[in-house]
DNA sequence: CCGATATCAGTTTAACTGAGATAA
DNA sequence: CTTATCTCAGTTAAACTGATATCG
C-alpha cells in the first residue's frame, strides 16, 4: 500500500494514479520552465510551439480542443506567441474564417536549439528504467489519453 | 515512428514522452475540474485538499516544495482555501513560526463525497489496461518523480 | 547573524464566462 | 438558419519577483 516515496519528509506518497500523474507533470513543468526561461518562454508556450511545429497550418480552435481548453483561452495564448514573434498567422484563402498558424523563423530556431536539452531531460528522467517498461509507460499514456479524450470545455 | 493517435484530426501525435505526460495531465485536469466545479473548487485546490487530508498538520512551505512552486504561490492558494472554509490553520505551540494546516469539517466532507467519482474516473481511464501494465505505469511514474524531484524554485 | 517561515504588494500568465461579428 | 471560428471585454486563479518581519 505504501504511502511512500516522497521528495519531502512529512509529505506522504499519493494513493492515486491521478495524483502521481499530476506530480510528475509538475516536476516536468518545473524543469522545462528552467530550460526555456532564458528565451522568455514558459513551458506551456514551448508545448504550443512544438505542436505548431509538428502541425503547420493548424488553427487556434484546433489547438484548443487538443489542450482541453476553451477557444478563447487558446486564442489568447496564440495571440501572445504571435505578438512576440514566435509564430505567424495567415488567412486561409479557401476559408477566410480560419487563421492558419505557422512557426516563424525565430520559432523554428528556438525549437532547434532546445531539441537537445529537452531530449536530455527525457533521458535523465528515464535513466535506470528498463526499455520495456518505458515502452509500456508510453503505451499506457497513449491509451489513457484516448480514453479521456472525449470531453472538452465549450 | 507513428505520429499517430490524436483526438483531433490534423493534430499529429506527440513524439516525446514529456508531451504525452502533459496531454494526459491536461485531460485529467479537465475531467477533474468538471467533477469539482459544482463545489466551487478547482482541480488544483482539490489536489491541495487531498494532500492536506493525507498530511494533517503540514505547512504551506512544505506544500510548496511538494508542488515545485514558490513559498508565496503556495501560501496564496492555501490562504484562499482557508478564506473559503475548506481548511483551518493553527499556530504550532512549540514553533510559533509555523502554521499547521488541517482540513475543516467542510473539507473532510467534500473529500468524502468526491472519493467515489474520482475513483470512477481513475477506473474509467484504465479500463482495458492490463493490471500488470498499470503496475508498471505506476512504478515508472514514481521513479520519474524521484528522479526529477531534486530542483525547486526559490 | 543566519536560515526558514510567513506575509504584503505588485505583476504576469493563462484559464474562465459572456457577447458579438462573420463566413461556410 | 445554423454552426464554427475568431475577437473583445471583464473576471479569476495561480504562478512569479521583491521586500519585510520574526522565530529558532
Amino acid at each position: 500500500m505504501a504511502e511512500d516515496s516522497s521528495p519531502e519528509p512529512g509529505i506522504a506518497g499519493a494513493p492515486s494514479l491521478l495524483y502521481l500523474i499530476k506530480q510528475v507533470e509538475l516536476a516536468v513543468k518545473s524543469h522545462l520552465d528552467t530550460l526555456v526561461a532564458p528565451y522568455g518562454l514558459t513551458a506551456i508556450q514551448l508545448t504550443a510551439l512544438s505542436v505548431v511545429g509538428r502541425n503547420p497550418g493548424t488553427t487556434s480552435a484546433r489547438l484548443a480542443r487538443n489542450a482541453f481548453v476553451t477557444l478563447q483561452s487558446s486564442a489568447q495564448t496564440i495571440a501572445l506567441l504571435e505578438e512576440r514573434g514566435w509564430i505567424v498567422r495567415e488567412a486561409d484563402p479557401t476559408s477566410r474564417r480560419q487563421l492558419r498558424i505557422f512557426l516563424s523563423e525565430k520559432g523554428r530556431e528556438v525549437l532547434r536549439e532546445l531539441a537537445e536539452p529537452i531530449d536530455a531531460l527525457e533521458r535523465d528522467m528515464l535513466q535506470d528504467v528498463p526499455a520495456a517498461d518505458v515502452a509500456t509507460f508510453r503505451r499506457v499514456l497513449q491509451d489513457v489519453r484516448h480514453r479521456l479524450g472525449g470531453s472538452h470545455p465549450h
